[in-house]
DNA sequence: TTACATTTAAATGTCTGACAATTTGGATGC
DNA sequence: GCATCCAAATTGTCAGACATTTAAATGTAA
């Protein structure tokens, strides 16, 4: 944490990038306690609301989290999965939807992504697992559903399976990922009849990983795959013709 | 924009909350220029620092960039998908660090998701990406290449498959996983003969992904998945032993 | 001695006001 | 017409002050 101005750019950036390089470097372990805003100002020789702006900047990317009071300060955060997914799904919904992505694209890595987890699942899934599909199996069932719920619970099916991998390194990869599709997941309707046929893939997932069979279940991933991918080409055929 | 109070926050965090759902939600788009800190300050009622401590927050994230002087001010900032994955290989990186990821479990979630390209890679594999694998395995026989650079060539060559696939999202999550992993990865030393071990088995990925091969090449990252797998885990009984 | 209320000090959160640095656009002079 | 200079707008930085919160230290009573 000493005084290295990198070139170029505002004190409150190249103070936040000290601090950062510090924890990242492990030379400050979690729960430590940062110097006081003060005494920071004075080590860096800049003022404290300078050192404020460094501070909100390692906030806002939850490496610091402050405490009002005597003996408050900011603490190094310990980084939980939730919320590294939490950020991870900001940044990719926010990336899909300013570099227009294509359905096409973001289908075929979803389903991409997701077979990398058939053949663990397989392996390894418990029965909590399978009821949580199942669940979401059924409840896709249920007349009156409206697009988004389906569309929800359909995401909420694909993490269960993926949990059900066993890795949760996998499952925050994956999670992230597919739920920042999910906005674009939602452009689709569905008719009774697709619905029919997605809740049929589903139980051929479910069935497959219940077996224990991971070909199975790759072959009808493959297969919803290939089967979401042309409704949403009809949509949006459909769209472009109105 | 509005002064909507989310009840039990930093002002700064508020603001910047509000300005963020403005972004993200489409009422401000790419390039559009935020009110000055002035007129924000008055806007939602609290002084210049506090909004500009918001302000930092959003740079943080890359949601806006400012500019100086004269028409300066913060813009909406389109997020490019290098800055994305970058944001995504630092966030990856602490969360593994900081939560004692075992080597198994990364290296299981890495080779899982790789595989979900092989297939795509061996359809759309341009000349390009052929040449850059070819190159980083050249790169990997060289003697006298350190433990760290083998591993980033290693990486690199993954990363030139994962593009060949051809799919910008894919590439996105899977370049920002892959790389996270890279640290963990660098725990590993590699003997001679193991770094020939790796090499053949990059080989027969390149040929089978040149061949159109998308079997071959899968089988051939599976049973590298199991090698690293295996090697990993006499490094770690070595150290457990010392 | 223990339990509870009070004080106190340290820290962050916020405000005010000012000045510096930087950039743009127009006015001025030739 | 062109170069130069100046003014205005805006962010970047600083200094000092006060408000608020919180935990520890202190004091007090049962």
């Amino acid at each position: 944490m000493e005084t290295v101005p990198a070139p170029k750019a505002d004190l409150s950036a190249q103070i936040a990038k000290a601090i950062r390089d510090a924890i990242v470097e492990g030379r400050m372990i979690v729960d430590e306690r940062l110097p006081s805003e003060a005494e920071l100002a004075e080590q860096f020789n800049v003022s404290r609301p300078t050192v404020r702006e460094a501070l909100k900047r390692l906030a806002a990317q939850s490496l610091i989290r402050t405490q009002r009071g005597a003996f408050g300060g900011a603490f190094v955060r310990r980084l939980s999965y939730e919320e590294a997914y939490g950020q991870q799904i900001t940044t990719s919904t926010l990336l899909l939807s300013m570099n227009a992505v294509s359905f096409e694209i973001a289908c075929e890595a979803r389903y991409a992504m997701e077979r990398a987890c058939t053949a663990l699942a397989a392996r390894r899934r418990s029965a909590d697992h399978l009821a949580t599909m199942r669940a979401e199996i059924h409840r896709q069932g249920q007349p009156g559903l409206s697009d988004e719920s389906f569309c929800a619970s359909d995401v909420a099916f694909h993490r269960a399976m993926v949990d059900a991998a066993g890795n949760p390194v996998l499952s925050y990869q994956l999670a992230g990922a597919v739920e920042a599709m999910q906005p674009l997941m939602n452009m689709i309707t569905f008719t009774a009849r697709s619905r029919e046929a997605i809740v049929a893939f589903h139980t051929r997932i479910a069935d497959a990983i219940e077996a224990r069979d991971a070909a199975a279940a790759e072959t009808a991933l493959e297969e919803l795959a290939a089967y979401t991918l042309e409704l949403g080409r009809g949509v949006m055929a459909a769209r472009a013709k109105r």
